[in-house]
RNA sequence: GUGGCUGUAGCUCAGUUGGUUAGAGCGCCUGACUGUGGCUCAGGAGGUCGUGGGUUCGAAACCCAUCAGCCACCCCA
């Protein structure tokens, strides 16, 4: 017999974590909503050629990573991996430019990337994240980062870091990376290996390389990205600054910092934390002006992010999780108390708003008593055969252990009183 | 896709150069306490030793393969 388990790089979520994950998404929503933005779900798959298109053809997700099977009609469809075009396309195909020129919509969702896993990093996650859609402005730019940043503040996330910088307008780019290629060349054996293979297959990534040095060749020999983008997109950088140092969310101008998918362009962002180990991207964002149109729209401004819900979880300090324990356990024995203690739990549940745990195992009288201080309830009500036969119910105080006689009639006024 | 480490009870882990019936702590169940939790004590349930082959009189241990987990590379959230 075969022992079927959770595939490679997926986890199962059992209720103890998912008190944590539960409180994440309620912050979230409760922080997108105060910030006008309105959820939005996508299906699970697309068209595969909808991510070629939006994600890049030479990016690592689209090239080896990506979930995608032809369906019996022929169609070739893909997993999502990421959730901007979705979102995208979505936006598009309802013609929502035309209803306001402005959308902000969030979102809450599973992905998928075929990954090795390892910390941080599986091949079902999930993500939060938000689009602004339509404003070419840098208060967009800060309303999005703001969205991230006080996220994770609410958190309160150790070793966090924010790193911003501004890689220009698409036109530039070729410009620049022929720049970058020719200066670093010059260096390139004393470079290490995979930096070597870099400068022709991703050359801003050789910004990433965690070999120091690597780093100081690259500090003395490559031209930087922001230097190279127009007056008017560093001005608009400039702006962004000032609003995020008006609202107090410290960040750092990393002029390496790149992103990895092709639509971004102008302010990309990513925030980070030591404490979750290789794998240390919290979240990661920017402008893609271009994607719109790339998707078959007119030439529409965005700015969005995306953050690891897991690995936000793992960046959480876990010292001070609250446990939600029961208000009331209901402990009944004796062959005709079932009915009865059944009434009464639902009738707490329903008109005084209690949390009641029922006895269903109908364990012994010592078993049930230990199960009601296992699991914290605040007050256990028993109900036992000489219970019933008076019409009445004990309630019990399990941090005092002082017991009253309640007569079931007066359940319901006894316990609205007691809130 | 590449590399390193690791798989023994629900959890954390022992298990001697290969040798009878594989252990402990925690957790779970029952009882001492015939109707009152936490403490204590006693008893009990729970294992195809990740899986499949091989070596051997004999394998949890040795060999091969495979699967999974963790960590790192890579990449990214």
């Amino acid at each position: 017999m075969q022992n079927f388990r959770t595939i490679k790089g997926t986890h199962d979520l059992l209720p103890n974590e998912l008190n944590l994950w539960r409180e994440v998404e309620n912050f979230v929503h409760t922080l997108m909503q105060q910030n006008g933005y309105g959820e939005i779900r996508t299906p699970a798959f697309e068209n595969t050629e909808l991510f070629v298109r939006g994600i890049g053809t030479d990016t690592d997700i689209v090239t080896k990573e990506m979930y995608s099977w032809t369906d019996q009609g022929g169609n070739t469809l893909t997993l999502k991996p990421e959730l901007t075009a979705p979102v995208a396309r979505a936006y598009l195909q309802h013609q929502m430019g035309n209803q306001n020129p402005i959308h902000r919509l969030y979102y809450i969702d599973a992905l998928f990337r075929r990954e090795r896993p390892q910390k941080g990093r599986q091949r079902q996650f999930h993500q939060f994240g938000a689009e602004a859609i339509g404003s070419s402005n840098p208060e967009q730019d800060a309303e999005i980062i703001s969205l991230a940043y006080n996220i994770f503040k609410k958190f309160d996330i150790q070793n966090m870091s924010v790193r911003l910088n501004s890689i220009g307008n698409a036109e530039i780019r070729p410009v620049y990376l022929e720049n970058l290629r020719s200066s670093v060349k010059k260096i390139k054996l004393k470079l290490c290996a995979t930096c070597q293979t870099r400068i022709e297959k991703n050359a801003l990534r050789l910004f990433d390389c965690k070999n120091t040095h690597c780093q100081e060749l690259l500090d003395e020999h490559a031209p930087l990205i922001f230097d190279s983008i127009s007056d008017k997109d560093q001005a608009h950088f400039e702006m962004v600054t000032r609003i995020l140092n008006e609202i107090e969310i410290p960040y750092f101008h990393d002029k390496k910092l790149v992103r990895g998918l092709d639509y971004y362009s102008h302010t990309t962002f990513e925030v980070t934390s030591s404490v979750l180990g290789a794998q240390d991207a919290l979240c990661g964002g920017g402008r893609y002006n271009g994607l719109i149109e790339q998707l078959g729209g007119k030439s529409t401004p965005a700015v969005g992010f995306a953050a690891g819900i897991e690995r936000l979880i793992l960046a959480i300090d876990k010292q001070n999780i609250s446990e939600n324990s029961p208000n009331i356990y209901l402990i009944h024995f004796g062959d005709e108390t079932t009915v009865t203690a059944s009434k009464i739990a639902n009738d707490l549940r329903l008109n005084c708003g209690k949390t009641v745990v029922m006895e269903t195992l109908r364990r012994s009288f010592k078993s049930q008593m230990r199960e009601a201080g296992r699991c914290g309830a605040k007050t256990t009500i028993i109900l036992g055969e000489k219970e019933l036969a008076a019409n009445k119910i004990i309630v019990k105080d399990m941090s005092t252990g002082n017991q009253n006689e309640v007569p079931i009639s007066d359940i319901n006024q006894f316990f609205n009183k007691t809130s």
